[in-house]
DNA sequence: CACGTCACG
DNA sequence: ACGTACGTGACGTGT
């Protein structure tokens, strides 16, 4: 890629190791290895990596034998503490897991470690190519150029943090170059490193002289301009001193390597191999970066193995080759989160402009379709881009991935891109407003609880202080199944409603407060310019929906009229009309359409409502006879349908048994038996095959039938009963949000979309451009889908979000 | 960092 | 016999 900075990351081993040692306590493994500063490093380490994201890895170390600069002046640097054993004896087993990692060590006798770093960034940085040099000492300032950034890592009250220089912040914060840092040092001293500084010169003499004549030399030069004797004195007796302190502290820039960039590329940092020291060091907070993160590894190897290992980094094919130098890609260009990398380009002026018709291949996207159920996807970082490239694609072709990445979620980044750029507007005075009458409230409420609570004063959002005060001090209970654990959540406390009157305002208190927290003091962060810019995450449901974070979008209130006063306070920005459209049933429409019943098909025909349908056939009554209560049970079933369906859940769901409930579901599988066909065929598919397919070909694995215990099992059948449905809503919507997309574009329209709520699509609307709006969202939500059953919306307009929903 | 709780589809 | 509806994200508490 040529607008993007390659970066070399280059670290000062020892300085690196000393820190983790002394932050650690001394830990140390069955076998009685001490490992506190191997995991310091490595954890400073990965966190860079992750910051950085470097191409390039070297490590420097210095040499046990004297340096060049030790001998000559021995007197100064010889006299460094000596590491204590456990210290040391930790360093091979750093060069171990780094050797594994194939990353390069470097030392040479005669120098230093800071030299050696100081020479490959000398040597490599370039307009091309930044070094980062990650050190704990402050001398590696003096190397900081445009193209060579310090990551000083520095302990502030016991809390390590790092924190970068380039040139220009090294001027910012010492007010000189990172060359006049050097005859700073020279002159002034560093006790840390012996250097004693010209006798009678203290810091701020030396300050002041530095910054007026920039160097030790030009000091010289105008000593005759000095005024106060003393000082002048100190120079003319300090001046072989300063000559030899100047070359004791000035880091070797030209050490002779012979290093070439592409010798200290990243090919596989996570490997088998690796994993294996890291094992036998026992440094298991390490694991997870070794394998994949959140789902257990058992059930991630199924899952792999099923995909015949498509989503792993497969360690043993052609990638640990690092002599093959002339991979270069044939023209392809790659990112890893293209999203994120056209939103860092849009804030960045070092980087080439994002040309929005460029074809960028999306690996991350690319490992998401082939396993959506991995938490992280950084691991493919590490991998070269053009061998991981051909990798990826192979397998999403042999599996039909292709055309959901060519189709569906290849073009929506670009549409993603472009809503979260825009973002919507929100009207902050009236959620600051909500806010503070939201606060007073729940001051009131919370003294009222107090009080019923026989005037003590707890913490009511600590489910256990909670619990104490209900259930042992006011002596409240509610039936428990053996084994449940005792709860505070509001199903608890609404059965305890009528038993205390603690209760009620207990639940207002936690609805208050959840308005509050969660929404009305969190929102107001965010606002940029009377917009929020929500991030839409594509590669992170299992099932291919979208999620929405920073902040959450997807969960603004709307089902009660106090959390709604949040909904309207998103508003279009002047000129502007929001228009909403969502989806009526759609999950219930394509389970239809899966299924082929003929029965559902025809619910969806008439213009029965389908709820009432479902009841008249499941409880056998006209559908002019279906009572509320019918209905209500019914879209509960419906609902139950497309979860995966079981006794237990509809049973909770409707507060009767589960036997009842079995009765229910028995009903509906006799009337709308092709669903029950459907359902059969779908689990049996999955078991099989160990991952289910939407409509449009996306996967979703379910390596639990495969490592599951019962439970899991159960969950598995559930999982590959509603990933399908949920799955293929997700791929309609995604589709119809990149034909609104590029319609409203195409049509020279002024109104975009702004917000995707699952099964909704809000669009900010331009006065005047309502009916091509409502027109354009017809025809690419419903009109494009060639169904059995036809996909249908609601169309709203309005002056804030809650109004047009 | 896990858990309980609760907001949405 | 066991513990459960599917998919998310964010907050506060408490280890």
């Amino acid at each position: 890629m040529s607008s993007n900075k390659e970066k070399l990351l280059l670290i000062d081993a020892y300085s690196i190791i000393c820190r983790g040692f002394y932050a650690l306590p001394l830990l140390s493994t069955s076998k009685g290895y001490h490992t506190n500063a191997v995991l310091g490093f490595l954890n400073i380490l990965f966190r860079t990596i992750d910051e950085e994201k470097p191409d390039y890895i070297a490590v420097a170390f210095d040499e046990n034998a004297p340096t060049f600069r030790h001998k000559l002046y021995k007197e100064y640097k010889g006299q460094r503490k000596p590491m204590p054993v456990e210290l040391k004896e930790q360093v091979p087993f750093v060069k171990e897991i780094l050797s594994a990692m194939g990353i390069s060590i470097f030392s040479k006798v005669g120098y230093e470690a800071d030299d050696i770093l100081g020479s490959l960034a000398n040597k490599f940085s370039s307009k091309k190519v930044e070094a980062v040099i990650l050190s704990g000492d402050k001398d590696m300032l003096q190397l900081a150029t445009d193209n060579i950034k310090i990551r000083l890592v520095k302990t502030v009250k016991s809390n390590s943090d790092i924190y970068p220089y380039y040139a220009k912040d090294v001027e910012k914060e010492y007010n000189m170059t990172p060359i006049e840092f050097i005859d700073l040092k020279a002159i002034m001293g560093d006790p840390s490193d012996n250097i004693p500084g010209i006798k009678g010169v203290g810091k701020i003499t030396a300050n002041d002289l530095i910054t007026k004549y920039k160097s030790i030399d030009n000091i010289y030069k105008h000593l005759d301009e000095i005024k106060k004797p003393s000082i002048v004195k100190a120079f003319t007796e300090g001046k072989e001193d300063a000559i030899l302190f100047k070359i004791l502290v000035t880091i070797v820039k030209d050490v002779e390597l012979d290093a070439t960039l592409s010798d200290l590329k990243i090919v596989d940092l996570f490997n088998a191999d690796a994993f294996k020291v890291i094992e036998k060091y026992e440094l298991k907070s390490l694991y997870k970066k070794f394998g994949k993160a959140k789902t257990s590894s058992k059930t991630n190897k199924a899952a792999d193995s099923m995909l015949e290992g498509f989503t792993s980094i497969d360690n043993s094919i052609d990638l640990k080759n690092k002599s093959d130098e002339k991979y270069e890609d044939d023209n392809k260009k790659y990112a890893y989160n293209l999203k994120d990398r056209y939103k860092k380009l849009d804030k960045s002026d070092i980087f080439e402009k994002y040309t929005p018709n460029e074809k960028i291949e999306d690996l991350t996207l690319m490992s998401y379709l082939l396993n959506p159920i991995k938490k992280d996807y950084s691991d493919i970082q590490y991998v070269k881009q053009d061998e991981l490239y051909k990798d990826l694609s192979g397998k999403m072709k042999k599996l039909g991935l292709d055309k959901v990445y060519d189709e569906i979620d290849y073009p929506l980044v670009k549409v993603l891109y472009n809503m979260e750029k825009l973002g919507v507007a929100v009207d902050e005075a009236a959620i600051n407003d909500f806010a503070k009458n939201l606060s007073k409230e729940i001051k009131k409420i919370e003294t009222k609880i107090h009080k019923l609570a026989g005037d003590e004063s707890f913490n009511i959002n600590s489910p256990k202080q909670l619990g104490e005060i209900l259930f042992n001090k006011l002596g409240l209970d509610y039936e428990r199944k053996k084994g449940e654990k005792q709860s505070t959540g509001v199903e608890v406390l609404q059965k305890l409603v009528d038993k205390h009157e603690i209760i009620k305002p207990i639940m207002d208190y936690r609805t208050y407060n959840k308005l509050l927290t969660t929404y009305a003091e969190a929102l107001p962060k965010y606002i940029i310019d009377g917009r929020i810019h929500t991030n839409f995450n594509q590669t992170e449901t299992a099932t291919g929906r979208l999620s929405s974070d920073n902040p959450n979008l997807q969960n603004i209130p709307i089902r009660t009229a106090l959390g709604r006063e949040l909904r309207k306070a998103f508003i279009p920005r002047k000129g502007y009309v929001f228009i909403d459209a969502d989806y009526s049933q759609i999950e219930l429409r394509i389970l239809a359409i899966l299924s082929g019943d003929e029965n559902l098909i025809n619910a969806y025909k008439g213009t029965a409502d389908v709820h009432s349908a479902t009841a008249s056939e499941v409880f056998g009554v006209d559908i002019d006879k279906v009572t509320p209560e019918l209905r209500r049970k019914a879209k509960a079933i419906n609902f139950g349908i497309v979860y995966g369906m079981s006794s237990y859940g509809l049973g909770e769901d409707l507060q009767i048994d589960t036997k009842e409930a079995r009765q229910y579901i028995d009903k509906y599988f006799a009337k709308y038996s092709k669903v029950k066909e459907y359902l059969d065929k779908t689990v049996e598919d999955a078991k099989n095959n160990g991952f289910i397919k939407t409509y449009y070909g996306r996967i979703r694995p379910i390596p639990e039938f495969k490592v599951g215990n019962a439970m899991q099992k159960a969950f598995a059948k559930r999982v590959a009963m509603n990933s399908p449905i949920q799955g293929t809503a997700a791929d309609i919507m995604k589709l119809a949000m990149i034909g609104v997309d590029s319609e409203l574009e195409k049509q020279k329209l002024e109104s975009r979309i702004v917000l995707q709520v699952h099964d909704e699509i809000l669009i900010e609307c331009k006065k005047g451009e309502e009916s091509k709006v409502k027109k354009i969202l017809k025809s690419k939500m419903t009109d494009a889908f060639d169904f059995p059953v036809k996909l249908e919306i609601d169309i709203k307009e309005g002056n804030n979000w809650d109004d047009a929903h």
